[in-house]
DNA sequence: TATTGTTATACTCTATAACTATA
DNA sequence: TATAGTTATAGAGTATAACAATA
């Protein structure tokens, strides 16, 4: 395999580019892009949430949430409804005919982690997590 | 930090934006795209590579490489020379003036890197690359 | 016939700023 | 005055296919 360049930000982006394919390849017909992917996951335990979190907890900009919510809507998976509580905001949830494709999208994450740590070991996950963490919250 | 939605594939994506931030943010001025940043990383070493070996070590598409590597010529970062030894081939490598510039960026990420890996642990730094090595490796 | 790299195309992301509505 | 989310804009990435030159 050549060299692997000895970066770990190098690495990072490599793994990110493979899971993304390797997700595309799991999910063939649904066509989602990689901000579409990671809303549906985050919303598949049933949670309903704003738009700020999940440009917070995806890493995406709301800019970018806007037309991704835009398409998830359009084909009837996502739900925008105003929050009585405050009305600048929206609660995004998944509708009847998004729960069973957002469980597949999380299911398909979840069985390519469980390949990857069943071959890097139970043990890597805490050192990954660990590295992860702090190059999330590096200044 | 509210929450992480439990997913190492989020928790991945979140680390590329994140580390892409913090790369700007070091190297001011320099308005260096990912792939850019990936390609001078690549070749601060003072090694010379086809658009091939860039495209595999980077992750990127050989198509994104083209326009990456004109910017990169355009500023007389980077040379393009035909490879002898397979004329449909190039050799990628930095100019005088780019070698400077490439240094800095891999500083930048090793200054990051050894920051982050003070803090997570060096014992972290191997379940870190093993996990990746995986992800990276997933079919 | 296969491979290297470029070009072309369509769609999306990124980053920023301006804007509306609400707080 | 600050915040939530949308809209607008410009530049770039992604993916794919077609292409020329070379192997």
């Amino acid at each position: 395999m050549s060299e692997n360049g000895g970066s770990l930000i190098l690495a990072l982006h490599r793994a990110v580019h493979a899971t993304t394919r390797a997700l595309a390849h799991r999910l063939p017909g649904l066509d989602l892009t990689t901000p579409e992917l990671n809303v549906l996951a985050r919303l598949a335990s049933g949670r309903t949430t704003s738009v700020r979190d999940l440009a917070a907890g995806t890493a995406t900009k709301p800019s970018t949430l806007t037309s991704a919510l835009d398409r998830l809507q359009g084909r009837g998976w996502v739900r925008r409804e105003l929050d009585p509580a405050d009305r600048r905001s929206f609660l995004v949830s998944l509708t009847s005919d998004g729960q069973p494709v957002a469980e597949s999208v999380r299911a398909a994450m979840d069985d390519i982690e469980r390949a990857c740590l069943a071959q890097a070991g139970e043990a890597s996950r805490d050192g990954f997590l660990a590295v992860i963490r702090c190059l999330t919250e590096v200044p």
